[in-house]
DNA sequence: GTCTATAGCTGGATAGAC
DNA sequence: GTCTATCCAGCTATAGAC
């Protein structure tokens, strides 16, 4: 449990005010995330939060940042795989940075600053994701009329954010059914799943939690 | 701008408690929401907040379920209209309760109370939907195995819920798009929309903000 | 039902010692 | 860089007058 993050052991104060910030967002909301939770939790003391991000909000940014620039490189490493619908796919399903992607939602609906934030790197993403797969999508010989590669990526995105959502209210109607035909979908463009060594990519079909 | 919400008017102090709140959460967030400001935003003293909820979490919690016992209704409207895919489709498209659900969702991250309440009523309302519109689709000739009606409510609701949170950092990317293929397919089951009286439903193609 | 007043707490942020 | 100490604003919740 202690190896989970990514800077775990980073040995300065600056990561670990990001590590505990984000453990504290995603296990009791952001608004659980304040100068002085944050600090004891990281073991330092809180005027170092304002030392190193000047306000609460300069937190947040950073660790959306962090988080933003981890997954985009992930992402890359996904769409230039030997299968990047199917790891398009994965991607898209990562439970664990599900909940603080949507508290992130949640806080930039009234902090402008984050918003801007989230809105630039929301579009850089799908730009990433639009350019690779069309000409992916393209070679599979799908029509790009009858369906367009960002339709496709909307699509995906949505089924996969909905079913994650749902998830976390131990709602699940419906999930095994539609993640088949979505993965059956996917095969027949790009063949049957290949894995290639690739992480803690978990597979697919929703363990119950608690 | 004034007969925007549904209870405005009513002349109890509940009711307006729970209206600013409402405003307060789409506007600010459910951070802003505190005893103090909801009633300032209704005129009325803090205290009644805890006279008439007890706590802050009694306060959302009556809030949201005056909103779900809204949508139900609504949604059995749509469900038992002529139209009952089109209805369906449109209603989950509602533009101005999206800020509302989001909140909520985020809200329930980290309180248990209002955790337990949203799966509940999600349950009951993807029941009547299941229940309906199963019978409704089979109705079309829809083979239940190749689609079973869960999985399309589930994609349905997945994209358009995508579509509104994207919306609201002015990302639209394969926004229309989309929509024309869904609605392309709902046409072809269900006829062209035939648009009945029906109160403010918006026409669906991202009108943009601000 | 509605108010005033207030207890008791936690928050963001800063000054200044080390 | 890191800490102590502190200011002051804003919060939930309650007691009690009207």
């Amino acid at each position: 449990m202690a190896a989970r993050r990514g800077n775990v052991g980073d040995p300065t104060a600056r990561s670990a005010l990001l590590d505990a910030a984000q453990e504290l967002m995603v296990e009791e909301g952001y608004a659980a995330v304040t100068a002085r939770r944050v600090a004891t939790k990281a073991h330092v003391n809180s005027a170092l939060v304002f030392y190193y991000f000047e306000t609460m909000d300069g937190l947040f940014i950073a660790l959306f940042q962090r988080g933003a620039e981890n997954s985009f490189e992930r992402l890359q490493a996904a769409l230039t795989s030997k299968q990047p619908l199917w790891g398009f796919w994965e991607m898209i399903h990562d439970r664990s940075r599900s909940a603080l992607t949507m508290e992130f939602i949640a806080l930039a609906n009234h902090r402008k600053s984050i918003r801007k934030e989230i809105a630039e790197y929301s579009r850089r993403f799908r730009r990433a994701q639009l350019e690779t797969l069309s000409s992916v999508l393209a070679g599979y010989g799908l029509d790009p009329e009858r369906w367009p590669a960002a339709s496709i990526i909307l699509v995906l995105s949505g089924i996969s954010r909905f079913m994650l959502i749902e998830e976390a209210f131990d709602v699940d109607v419906g999930h095994a059914e539609t993640i088949t035909i979505v993965e059956e979908q996917i095969a027949s463009l790009e063949g049957g799943r290949r894995r290639i060594g690739g992480g803690p990519t978990k597979s697919v079909g929703s363990p119950r939690r608690k």
